[in-house]
DNA sequence: ATGGTTGAATATCAA
């Protein structure tokens, strides 16, 4: 079996409008995996052939313009699931949305994860995030329950930025979703469960973000918010010998507001 | 200036 040994995680907010860019991360950073999230499309709508022809496979859950989240792998996709059993729907009538995406990579159980924003705080979505979050939590407890050497990765866009260091100003967010400290003890749970941050260690702060907002020239003024990680299981911890926040793609016309964010791991053992 | 940008059902919503 060939195993992965560089995985990454990135919104791309529509995979349509940024298939050129996406192809260029996985031949540059020579990904196996990349878990992505805000693909912005349908499954026929998908731009799957230019992926195919740099040799990589896409597994999609995409339902209307909004959301969708993929896994692009070189290494097979095996049990896809679409959303994760508990996941709470949303709107009305309320339904399912597509912000889960989970297979089998080379031996590794990887998730794709949007976590919904929550806009205001006195918002129903920001009780949904909180809500989703939670399910997410007891759903992933459950996968290491049943398997406690479970190689598992849960990544994506979280929307929370788990620490002060994480935006780039404090008084600003103090009003607004994404530094609360329910979302934050909502993200803290998750790790609690057994889920360890992998990146941070690789990337430390202060003013290492992974989002700057398209509007105010936030790039250029270093206005940004680190919401993007990869958290992984204990036995796929142990594997981890680097991370990496790829800011150069945030540069230049047609980047997505996300930076990938990039973890290395050692080869397993077979 | 209650603004600024981007992308999607091109008309507004979402982020």
């Amino acid at each position: 079996m060939v195993h992965p040994v560089r995985i990454a995680t990135w919104n791309v907010n529509s995979i349509r409008s940024r298939i050129d860019r996406v192809v260029g991360v996985l031949e540059r950073h020579d990904l196996d995996v990349l878990l992505v999230q805000e693909t912005k499309c349908r499954d026929d709508q998908l731009p799957a052939l230019p992926l195919a022809d740099a040799g990589y496979d896409i597994a999609h859950y995409g339902l209307n313009q909004w959301n969708g989240v993929a896994i692009v792998s070189r290494v097979g996709i095996d049990d896809v699931e679409r959303g994760f059993a508990g996941m709470p729907d949303w709107g009305d009538p309320a339904a399912a949305e597509a912000r889960a995406i989970g297979a089998t990579c080379g031996g590794v159980r990887v998730w794709s994860l949007y976590v919904p924003n929550g806009r205001e705080l006195d918002h129903p979505h920001y009780a949904y995030k909180l809500d989703w979050l939670a399910h997410l939590r007891d759903t992933a407890a459950g996968w290491l329950a049943d398997d406690p050497q479970a190689q598992i990765v849960l990544a994506g866009d979280w929307n929370i930025a788990p620490l002060d260091e994480d935006v780039w100003s404090v008084a600003y967010f103090a009003d607004k979703t994404h530094t609360s400290e329910p979302e934050r003890a909502a993200f803290r749970a998750v790790v609690d469960a057994g889920f360890a941050d992998l990146t941070r260690a690789y990337t430390p702060g202060p003013g290492v973000y992974t989002y700057w907002d398209y509007t105010q020239l936030s790039f250029q003024k270093r206005r940004g918010m680190r919401i993007d990680f990869a958290l992984g299981s204990p036995a796929l911890a142990a594997r981890v010998t680097g991370a990496q926040i790829d800011r150069e793609e945030r540069k230049g016309k047609g980047a997505s507001d996300h930076a990938p964010v990039l973890v290395d791991l050692a080869d397993a053992a077979s």
